[in-house]
DNA sequence: CGGCACCTTGACACCAGTCAACCAAGGTGG
DNA sequence: CCACCTTGGTTGACTGGTGTCAAGGTGCCG
C-alpha cells in the first residue's frame, strides 16, 4: 500500500522525539513506513489534545492555518516516515502514484468521519469500544492479529483522544474486563469477545 | 477559490435532494458551487447522524468503504455542485489545478480537526460556541458578514452534527441569549459579543 | 531501597440525557 | 375562513453518567 519511491528518501525517528511542531511550515506530507505516532493540537490554555495516531502506510494530518502545521507529531515508538513536497505532487511521473495518493487521502477521512461519530455519540464505554474496533480493523488491514492489540500509546493519550478523563477511561476498562469483553493491560490489549464488543459500539461498521 | 472549468459540467439540486447516498459508488468528488449541503451516516439502528455542512468553495467528504460512500449528502437549500472525477485528476492540464485541489483537501482536514477538537471537549455549552465561531469564519472566507449568520440547517441537524440533544442546544441558545452573546433565531443568528465568544469555546484559533 | 510515572479506586456534585408537556408557525381541507 | 394536524422549538422535573478531587497501588529505574 506503500506510495512508490518517487517518495523522497525515508527518515528515522527516536521514541518521543518531534517529526514537527505546531507553526511549523506545512509544505511536506509524511507518510509512515513502520512504528507509530501520534498528533496533537494546542488549545488556548496551552494543554495539548491528542488528535490522532498513525500506523504504516497511513499519512499524517496536513490541518494547517496559512502554512503553518495545526498540530505537532510525536513517535510513540523508534519509527520511519518518507517524505512527499507538496510541489512535487504535479510531477509525479508514475501513473498509478496519484490515484493512490488520492486513496489514502479518503482513507484517512473515512477514519476521520468514524472517529467523529464516535466522539458525537455521548457515553463512554461506547466511545472506547469504538476505538478498539477500529484500531484492531488498521491492525489487520496491515496483516497483523486484529485481536491482540499492542499499544504504543499511553492511557493518557487514548482518553485525550477520545475527549474522556483518565479515571473514566480506567473505569470504563474495568468494567469490560470484568464482563470478560477484553483484557486491558498498559502496553497492550487482547479482544475477547468481538461480536459482543461489536454490539456495544455506536457507528455501524468499521 | 473554484478548481477550474475542467471539471465536468455543474448540477443543480433542489433543497431536500440527495447528491449521493450511503452505498453509492464513491468514484466522484463533488465540489460546491453554490447552496449549502450537509452529508450524514447511518448508524446501525438505522438512523441518521449529521457529519458535516458544505458551503460554496468546500469539497464533500469522500469517505468511503470499499468504494461505496460511507456517508449521504443532501442539498439544504437549493445547490449548485461541480463534478470532479478521481480518474481525471491525473489529465488536470492547468498546473495550478492539482496544488489547488491539495489546498482544498487540506483545509478540509483543519475543519475536521477542528470539529474533532470541538467534539472531545465535553460541555455542550463550548461546543455549540465552537460551531458558531467556525462557522462565522467559513462565511467571512466567502467574503460574506461574519456576524450575521443565515442558518440554512435545522435546530435538529445542529444538534446531531455537534453529538448533543435537541433539548440542550434549545437551553445553551437561551443561556447564550440572555448572557447578551448572541441572538438565535430559527433561519439566522447573530454574533453579538465574539471576544466574549472566543473566550468561551474550548479550541485555541479559528 | 527510594522515587516517580502511570494507573486504579472511591466519594460527591453537577451537567446533560430522558420523558413529557407546552407553544408557535405553517399547511391542508372542508 | 377556520378547525385541524404537523413540524420545529421551548421549558420543566428527574435521574444517571461523568468530571473533579483525593487517596491508594503498582511497576520501573536509578
Amino acid at each position: 500500500m506503500l506510495l512508490p519511491e518517487i517518495l523522497s528518501c525515508s527518515e528515522v525517528l527516536k521514541p518521543g522525539s518531534h517529526l514537527f511542531r505546531p507553526g511549523d511550515p506545512a509544505d511536506v506530507q509524511y507518510h509512515v513506513r513502520s512504528g507509530a505516532l501520534k498528533t496533537y493540537a494546542l488549545n488556548a490554555q496551552g494543554d495539548e489534545r491528542v488528535t490522532g495516531f498513525y500506523l504504516p502506510g497511513e499519512v499524517l494530518s496536513n490541518s494547517q492555518i496559512e502554512g503553518r502545521r495545526r498540530e505537532g507529531a510525536i513517535a510513540l515508538e523508534t519509527a520511519t516516515v518518507c517524505r512527499l513536497r507538496l510541489q512535487d505532487v504535479g510531477r509525479l511521473q508514475d501513473v498509478a502514484a496519484l490515484p493512490m495518493l488520492m486513496t489514502k487521502l479518503s482513507q484517512r477521512e473515512t477514519l476521520l468521519t468514524e472517529h467523529q461519530l464516535n466522539l458525537a455519540g455521548t457515553a463512554s464505554l461506547p466511545r472506547f469500544v469504538g476505538f478498539c474496533l477500529q484500531y484492531s480493523a488498521r491492525l489487520a488491514k496491515l496483516g497483523r492479529c486484529s485481536q491482540h492489540l499492542p499499544l504504543p500509546m499511553s492511557r493518557t493519550d487514548i482518553a485525550s483522544y477520545l475527549g474522556m478523563t483518565l479515571e473514566s477511561l480506567s473505569r470504563v476498562c474495568a468494567k469490560l474486563s470484568k464482563g470478560g469483553l477484553l483484557l486491558a493491560q498498559p502496553k497492550e490489549m487482547q479482544l475477547l469477545d468481538r461480536p459482543a464488543l461489536e454490539a456495544l459500539a455506536v457507528p455501524g461498521t468499521y
